[in-house]
DNA sequence: ACCTGAACACCGTTCAAGT
DNA sequence: ACCTGAACACCGTTCAAGT
């Protein structure tokens, strides 16, 4: 908690230090942070910081930029995890501390599909992805294609379709009924419904389950993969 | 190409066909296929209407529920491929045909990313896949786990991180000094831009070939556990 | 050099009034 | 029942003026 005020309520309509860019980039991940990224217009970042909205494009071209920076702020929080001895699990403890590090910034996955270019702390994170698979035995061609496979992922989130998060629990028997009701026109959804949560009904999935099937899935994959040049995969 | 009206200028301020959602859900599709989704206003679709904006909330609630309708439609145009003789060319052709039918509406994928719910299309869509995995004697866990693990893949798109896409392929020479001095400060994505394109130079990545390499990975990762029940997975 | 006030050109949406 | 005009409460950003 380094941003000592960051959150407090602008008492003054001056703030007493001075504007700069990375002021504006660390208040507004905090912003975002507590409030979402909805909620983070220039305007409102400007009030928190206790200055005039066109003040900030003095320190930020523009909302583009705003948010190019804070992405840049969020992924150079992580810490690729360098461990000589193994490609596979090397990668896989860098993953998931880079889930770690965007489960504390719940905006940022969707900024960061939104951004055109890879930041500067993005490049470097990919850069040592693919040093981790270089060093374990990885073809240029397949470290290539492992970073495009991985995705969103190589970032530790999965953009989950239609997610349920947020959405309460219903009871065991509320759920069954649901579940019943769903087969009658979706028999494998229904089916799916019923078997998902072990009391029989329809519960949110474990998001962290499902990241580390998909995750090992993949890795297991590539693992089968690792030593060739990339040629000759089919295509069925 | 059923819509013959839908495109052109709203000539009179009066529109002959009265206001109907899905009128205004095929709207709204054709004007985000040709202008973008950041270019569809519920003013600017009235407009093209030939209609007051507040008159599109006699039958939309609110811009939300007009994107969950388009997306609705968007998802029911794809066709699911049901042969039986085989699980995975079924898989594999059913996603192939969504990946083919959202290429039709590029900004598809970023809003069906933000929907809340799935849709009634989505959800047939997502019976009919489970379908396919469950004939093909996947558990109901493990066929679970593999639309988690395909995530948006299996409506066909990944959401390229930084994508290059729109982006000029600049001239060979050009290409080879990037790679160079972008491996000064990132070896790694150096070698790899040196690599990436046959003549040697950072060129854009061939989606179609990124998106094949990633599903046949998953795809053959889960023949591998198929027939299992989902119990007893490592997890390193 | 940095900050600011007023203003511009947009949004989505409510609400009361029309037909 | 459906449509509409005016109005509200927001946006991001330009521009000329301040210090």
């Amino acid at each position: 908690m380094p941003r000592r005020n960051a959150l407090a309520p602008a008492r003054r309509p001056r703030s007493q230090t001075p504007l700069s860019r990375s002021r504006i980039l660390e208040t507004g991940v905090a912003v975002a942070d507590r409030d979402g990224i909805d909620a983070l217009s220039m305007r409102k970042l400007a009030m928190q910081l206790g200055v005039d909205p066109m003040s900030l494009y003095n320190h930020v071209r523009d909302k583009d930029d705003l948010l190019d920076g804070m992405v840049d702020l969020v992924i150079g929080e992580i810490e690729p995890v360098i461990d000589d001895s193994d490609w596979r699990s090397s990668l896989r403890r860098t993953i998931l501390g880079a889930r770690a590090t965007l489960l504390r910034h719940p905006w940022a996955p969707r900024v960061i599909e939104s951004r055109r270019d890879a930041s500067p702390a993005a490049m470097a994170y990919y850069d040592a992805v693919l040093g981790i698979l270089r060093q374990g035995g990885f073809s240029v061609e397949i470290a290539h294609h492992a970073l495009h496979a991985l995705g969103s992922r190589a970032l530790g989130f999965s953009q989950d379709l239609f997610v349920d998060s947020g959405q309460e629990v219903p009871p065991p028997d509320v759920a069954a009924i649901a579940a019943r009701q769903l087969a009658q026109t979706h028999p494998n959804l229904g089916e799916m419904a019923m078997a998902v949560s072990h009391a029989g009904g329809l519960g949110p999935c474990d998001d962290d389950t499902e990241f580390n099937f998909a995750l090992d899935l993949i890795l297991d994959g590539l693992e089968r993969l690792r030593g060739s040049d990339g040629i000759g995969r089919r295509s069925t």
